[in-house]
DNA sequence: AAAAAAC
């Protein structure tokens, strides 16, 4: 560890023999030091070595591979078809990031590439694909499918990169990858990066690397380090509530972290409940978009875009967001659902508290989760600290209705997830109900319609401040029952 | 039990 560190403060990139004008692209960006992973890797790839990198995202390991690529790839020209490189990534995002790690530091360097993701149409990528590209970056899925159809000779291919190997493994797809492995020429070289050594992983690296390298880079500061974390022990007042008090509490959590949340992702651990807690906090006035694998690849481009951009506050998403995406300057995670795979917690809650920064994970835990919470204070080693529940205090947790978020609007292609009873109800306009709530009566009796006027409103919520891009809000956009922030003061001070 | 990825 001490030895990796000294060595790697004492490496520049410039001793790293990579080409002129990578260099200059480098310098360009501002980089001198490369990180640990860069060091180690960049120079075995440069002597055509394989490379097995065992590293996490957020340690620089897709410049690992990059830099080097372009570096080799200056010299030479890609014939119609057949590609001279190869990236495998396991999601479109994925992919696309690494493409645009490649137009940052091939700016000066003659490099053409293509990315073959699903999602959008064949046609552009044939036409890319017959021009002949440097660079072939893909899912697996797609690039079989390009294949399939004659389009693409992968029998030129001299560097083939596997990203996020254990990712692949845990989505089925080391099938496709064995299949691709022996369709590209046996005198290969491969970059091949997992986060972990999965028994699965390294029989696939035994066969297909040959000698490799093999980087090891120390886990990120674990967890505990830079993120400070927290769960709510919550149930319903009843079964069928549950689903909208717990929407309610989420925003509750997320107004009581006030200014110190600049944005967030929240994580479900469905497709559909990414669609209804986006489509209610959207409809509560907060700035959210949803993501997850059912969505347009247009919009999941769009949304992302628009929270890197910092145009979006809160990403809502499913498990294709957990990992390995690069989205800089989380404030705060908030896990809406404790994930089923423990690992998930840690690469979820890694979304925040990155280079060094810190960052805040706070997550609901409802009574069907508790073993999964388990879980994942088995893989932490500790506990996770319990948060009081703001909502607990003096104010009931009944009759919190989204008024149908999930119902209005298109749903998700393939779901057809019959939507929680609250919400399926007739929908009325929730600041009405929640002016219920604040009365502490139930729902169902309040003759709301006529109440709305009266509800007691705080004029500042202090933490949103980004722009809601729905002027159709419905729901109660800036005004929030004092009650609710009355009891954070109660909490605060107590 | 679910998410991701191919049409």
């Amino acid at each position: 560890m001490v030895r990796i560190y000294l060595r790697n403060r004492m490496t520049k990139f410039s001793d790293l023999k990579l080409g002129p004008k990578v260099q200059k692209a480098i310098d360009e960006a501002g980089y001198t030091t490369p990180t640990p992973i860069q060091a180690e890797a960049i120079p075995a790839a440069l002597e055509g070595r394989d490379v097995l990198g065992i590293a996490q995202t957020g340690t620089g390991k897709t410049a690992s591979f990059t830099l080097p690529m372009i570096t080799q790839l200056a010299r030479g020209r890609a014939k119609a078809r057949m590609p001279r490189s190869l990236v495998l990534a396991p999601t479109r995002e994925l992919a696309a990031q690494v493409a645009e790690n490649f137009d940052t530091y091939a700016k000066h360097v003659k490099l053409t590439k293509a990315l073959l993701i699903g999602g959008v149409s064949f046609k552009e990528q044939d036409q890319l694909i017959d021009r002949g590209v440097d660079v072939l970056i893909a899912t697996p899925g797609r690039l079989l499918d390009h294949f399939e159809r004659g389009k693409l000779l992968l029998s030129d291919v001299k560097i083939m990169v596997v990203d996020e190997a254990d990712r692949m493994l845990d989505m089925g797809f080391i099938p496709d990858i064995e299949r691709i492995f022996s369709l590209v020429p046996f005198t290969r070289q491969t970059l091949f990066f997992s986060a972990t050594m999965a028994a699965e992983i390294e029989r696939i690296t035994n066969t297909f690397l040959s000698n490799p390298k093999r980087v090891e880079v120390a886990r990120q500061a674990t967890a505990s380090e830079t993120i400070e974390q927290g769960v709510v022990l919550f149930r319903g007042s009843r079964k069928d509530r549950q689903a909208s008090e717990k929407r309610k509490l989420l925003r509750a959590l997320v107004d009581a972290e006030g200014d110190r949340l600049t944005n967030a992702i929240i994580f479900c651990n469905r497709k559909s409940d990414v669609d209804i807690v986006a489509k209610s906090l959207k409809k509560y006035g907060y700035d959210a978009a949803p993501i997850h694998g059912d969505l347009d690849q247009s919009q999941r481009t769009r949304t992302l875009d628009g929270f890197r951009a910092g145009d979006l506050r809160f990403l809502v998403a499913s498990d294709v967001a957990a990992r390995g995406l690069d989205v800089p300057a989380v404030s705060h995670v908030f896990n809406f659902d404790v994930p089923s795979h423990s690992e998930d917690y840690v690469h979820r809650i890694g979304r925040t508290g990155r280079a060094g920064r810190d960052g805040k994970a706070i997550m609901i835990c409802v009574p069907s989760d508790e073993a999964n919470l388990q879980d994942v204070e088995k893989l932490l080693e500790k506990e996770v600290p319990r948060l009081e529940n703001p909502l607990a205090s003096g104010v009931s947790e009944t009759s919190v209705d989204d008024g149908g978020a999930a119902e209005e609007g298109r749903k998700p292609r393939r779901s057809r997830r019959k939507p929680e009873t609250v919400d399926a109800a007739p929908a009325t306009k929730p600041q009405a109900e929640v002016e219920v709530a604040a009365e502490d009566t139930p729902a169902e009796e309040a003759p709301v319609a006529e109440r709305v006027d009266d509800t007691p409103r705080a004029s500042d919520r202090g933490p949103r401040r980004g722009s809601r891009r729905d002027s159709s809000v419905v729901g109660m956009g800036d005004h929030m029952p004092s009650f609710i922030e009355k009891s954070f003061e109660e909490r605060l001070a107590g």
